[in-house]
DNA sequence: GCACGATCATTGGTGGCACCAACGATTCGG
DNA sequence: CCGAATCGTTGGTGCCACCAATGATCGTGC
């Protein structure tokens, strides 16, 4: 947010919505910085990691999972393949679908990534005491379990 | 986020920062939503409810009070004076300045805003108790401190 | 009194994330 | 077998937060 060198607490500076949306920016930059030293950002992360957890798949399979949505997909999948952290290869069985699945340099890639990512987490929740942070967690658990339930991540429910 | 009908949770799903940036990608939709129902958005409400605090203002003073950039500032106040509810004026005392003022109809958008920004916040924390209201805004009040001193935000530590 | 450095408004970019509409190709269901 | 659904892809949108550069104007130090 730049330099406000003249901040006397805007009216809004202590909403909930606010206080989030701030942190979370604290939050996001110090997670990207983690990523890019090492020439990722979260995309890459989140689709690397939905690879080593549930295996090849395709792509429209991968954005569900990974809640990337399929235009942005083909986007991540280029740049991994490109640096062959990832695989894209035909599916056999129907010609529509591409298989995508994991590089030895992409799990390596990912390794890479969980270690950065644990880092900040810390760094995030710095001023925090242990049993804080838990509160914390468990606060924001409850409200993001609300509001994915309100708002669409149906979860399957009619299949 | 869309629609990932499939689900179960990736690996990152209960890290901090994304908990935090989730629960914040809601409150952002619940506020934008109810700004865009009247045609705003937040640098909107920012911008005016910063001149409503301090009254009229340079642009690049307006830009230091409410964290809006400089560029993004111009942009802003095209949108706000295009539909009168700001004006801008050439200041007399120094000729590289606007002088930017709240006009009537800027003020009774700003109560616009501001109710329902008060109508999201409620909806916001919805499934949480008014103690674990407080617990939480605390919380995420000390990390924001932490983080905001860590980062920048000066609050004229020189003059 | 004047040149130099700072400040101001403005333009035109960038990046990340999350979307949408539309398309051709392919597959599936009735 | 035909129409509906799915898949990958392209090329947009919006919001927020930045950056670099430019021409005008101001203020200060000498």
């Amino acid at each position: 947010m730049q330099n406000p060198s003249e901040t006397p607490p805007g009216r809004w500076e202590r909403l909930p919505s606010w206080l989030l949306t701030q942190t979370a920016g604290h939050a996001h930059r110090l997670v990207a910085d983690g990523f890019s030293s090492v020439g990722a950002r979260g995309y890459h992360y989140r689709l690397l990691a939905t690879l080593d957890d549930f295996g090849p798949a395709s792509q429209a399979t991968l954005g569900r999972r990974s809640g990337i949505h399929a235009s942005d997909m083909v986007a991540t999948i280029n740049e991994l393949a490109d640096r062959e952290l990832v695989e894209r290869a035909p599916d056999p069985a129907d010609r529509r679908r591409n298989i995508i699945s994991l590089t030895d340099a992409g799990k390596q890639q990912l390794r890479r990534l969980e270690k950065r990512l644990a880092e900040r987490q810390d760094e995030l929740l710095a001023p925090l005491s242990p049993e804080e942070r838990q509160r914390l967690t468990e606060l924001l658990s409850r409200l993001l379990d609300h509001h994915n339930q309100r708002t669409g991540t149906p979860e399957e429910p009619w299949s």
